[in-house]
DNA sequence: GTGGTCTAGACCACC
DNA sequence: GTGGTCTAGACCACA
């Protein structure tokens, strides 16, 4: 894992996690690595990773076993959904919606955008 | 002005002066509040507010007579649509792209983002 | 059995084999579970179930016939009553007493807990 | 402050700080001790207050203004009733009336309990 | 072996 | 001056 420079490490750490739930490359119910094996394997201090876990443990992301260690929490990846959803809606969206009012941006612009918009609908169709 | 928690409160303040301007609050040529006055206002540190402003002053966006003020710079508008429009595109936009991918968004999730698109191409067309 | 994050297991098992006495679910004589069936029964490490029935042991509510199991004690019943009913007036009242007064807590509020009392007083009027 | 053997002092220095707050010796808008500043008083490392304070803080009861210290949030005092409240209704209680029940505990043991019930009933009423 | 707390000390950005 | 993160290392209880 390379660590960017400014963003806190224990938060690159849940991002990294969150990251591999949510594409599967972690299941719900998984034992993810005891902090000390992260630690070393990463080369961070424990207590930055044990940081991260309890924060992840802390929004339902993480259950721990007592002496055992963390595991995937069974809801993790509709916990996290619903999470950073209300995140992009409440924290994300505004400040956008605001830039691209003063900005006057109009469709042409944004293009790029509305073609992801696009791409998701048809996903979702096609899971009907 | 309320301040957000995690970032830079003089970067918050040039932003808000930024907007300001952009959305004609403000005039080229305009004589902008003094920093003890806006420090004052917003209860903020004196060193806050020229820190906010001497950042401005270099981007070209406020210019300073001595012994009488800081005045928005007469060219701010366009060099501020410039940087920030070139911002959004490079900066802004390719996060959002692939949070919008990833949380499986879809144009009604987004409707009041499309809106807004939308209200900005009109207004285009008025102006032609 | 679930167990709760932050009390020890050894000690929340013999918590519940303490209950299971003096609701007269379990009688003195009683053969309780072997170590290793009840290990394997609520799914925690054997050396857990040892530590909690040694604890029983020491504190006289369980006997320990070699090579056969471990027998709820024939006096375990008063024992307990006389150890939990002192550390209740001791250890656990106070500070709910404390609690209640400070959070304001008036007889509408602890009307569940005015029913219990109300009830073991009946209780009792019957036995005699 | 003396700290008891068995409780994690940054959740004592917590529980001192709520005990402060709601009877009054701190009120609603008050500048609290500098991390530093407490942790040198009570002999403790900064780190050690720092997450006491950081715990506040995620529950609303205090406030951190950058670069000036922490404050005691305006509404502290309803969150922490309400924080308490909630925990003693479904913390605490339960396993309360669990034990009256099983050690058959009646009115007659529970005087002292019932006079302070009684104490709050009146003094609601002095409030009316 | 596991998590969890605490210390001591460094370094940073911000006010 | 303030908060905030990270490290290194010790010590503990629990499984």
């Amino acid at each position: 894992m390379n660590f960017s420079e400014h963003k806190n490490i224990f938060l690159q750490i849940r991002d990294w996690m969150v990251d591999q739930i949510l594409t599967g490359k972690l299941l719900p119910g998984d034992k993810i690595p005891s902090v000390r094996e992260l630690a070393a394997d990463i080369e961070v201090n424990r207590n930055t990773v044990m940081r991260s876990y309890a924060l992840m443990e802390e929004e339902g992301i993480l259950e721990n076993k007592r002496g055992i260690g963390f595991f995937v929490s069974l809801d993790a990846k509709s916990t996290l959904l619903n999470i950073q959803r209300k995140e992009f809606f409440t924290e994300t969206l505004p400040p956008i919606l605001h830039q691209i009012q003063v900005l006057r941006l109009d469709s042409t612009d944004l293009k790029s955008l509305l073609a992801v918009i696009h791409f998701n609908d048809n996903k979702h169709e096609e899971e009907q």
